[in-house]
DNA sequence: TAATATATGTCAGCAATACTGACTACATAA
DNA sequence: TTATGTAGTCAGTATTGCTGACATATATTA
């Protein structure tokens, strides 16, 4: 072990401390308009997933938020009953359900990302372009695995 | 609506959830280990932020995760009793337990770090060195609020 | 010194989120 | 037709989080 990898271990623990921290301030933010809506953490990374991914099938929503498909109808059946998001039988598939946002729910859905947006560009304003894309693009590789 | 695309909401939409899902990724993927423990996510995401902040006190623990010190409570006790966490008395200011990890605490976080490590240094190879220290740089910015 | 404030801990109960296992319905593929 | 894949559901349990109330020790202030 030379001190540049011990360097560099410490770098990576920091930096997955980090984004633990960044994604437990980013994700609380909009708690008042969730819980004015009786939405809870569930719920809004189920709107958010669903917002930046229009048509997903459940499987992939199931996959990408890591939870089981029990975990994940409880939220969805409320949110559907709530008429926050639809479901479409799949054209080529017919199994699937195709999950959208309805016009509710994109409006509530722009109320949360505007209250997230502005930690964001904050932090987006003290940085260039260049960093932003590079910031994007490793996130991207981060998840990409 | 300005010129600067990175500033753009879609972006930074997008990005919100890449945060999401590089978070839920990184932190269920040293679930084994963690289970072989019988921990779950809180210890994981206590014995992390302690790793990092090392004799940082409990307050500060409550206000970096974000929970009631009730919930706190409860984990970390069982991380005290299983030898994982240590607490100190202040010396300045006695009413304060300083938090540190033990020698087999550190041990077992070294065990989490490694499988974590994997994903942020495979992501890592394929960026040069600017482009990790303008993450990290961008990630402090988000917290930094 | 006495009163007040702060940091932490604890008890009890409750709510939200997640899990496992078993089973059904339906659509597709072999 | 039979097997497989996608989704939904029911029942029970574990974990993680919350609120409110109260206790203890230490620090600060009047």
């Amino acid at each position: 072990m030379n001190d540049f990898l011990y360097l560099r271990e410490n770098n990576i623990k920091e930096i997955i401390e980090l984004m633990l921290e960044a994604y437990t301030e980013s994700y609380s933010d909009p708690y008042e308009i969730l819980k004015k809506n009786s939405f809870g953490r569930a719920h809004h990374r189920l709107i958010c997933t669903v917002n930046v991914n229009p048509g997903m099938k459940v499987a992939d929503l199931i996959k990408k938020l890591k939870i089981t498909k029990q975990s994940l109808s409880r939220v969805l059946q409320e949110l559907i009953k709530d008429k926050i998001i639809s479901q479409s039988k799949g054209e080529i598939d017919g199994r699937q359900r195709l999950l959208h946002l309805t016009e509710k729910g994109k409006k509530i859905s722009e109320e949360i990302f505007s209250i997230q947006k502005e930690r964001i560009l904050k932090a987006f304003k003290e940085c260039d372009s260049q960093e932003v894309l590079n910031f994007k693009k490793v996130l991207k590789k981060i998840i990409n695995n």
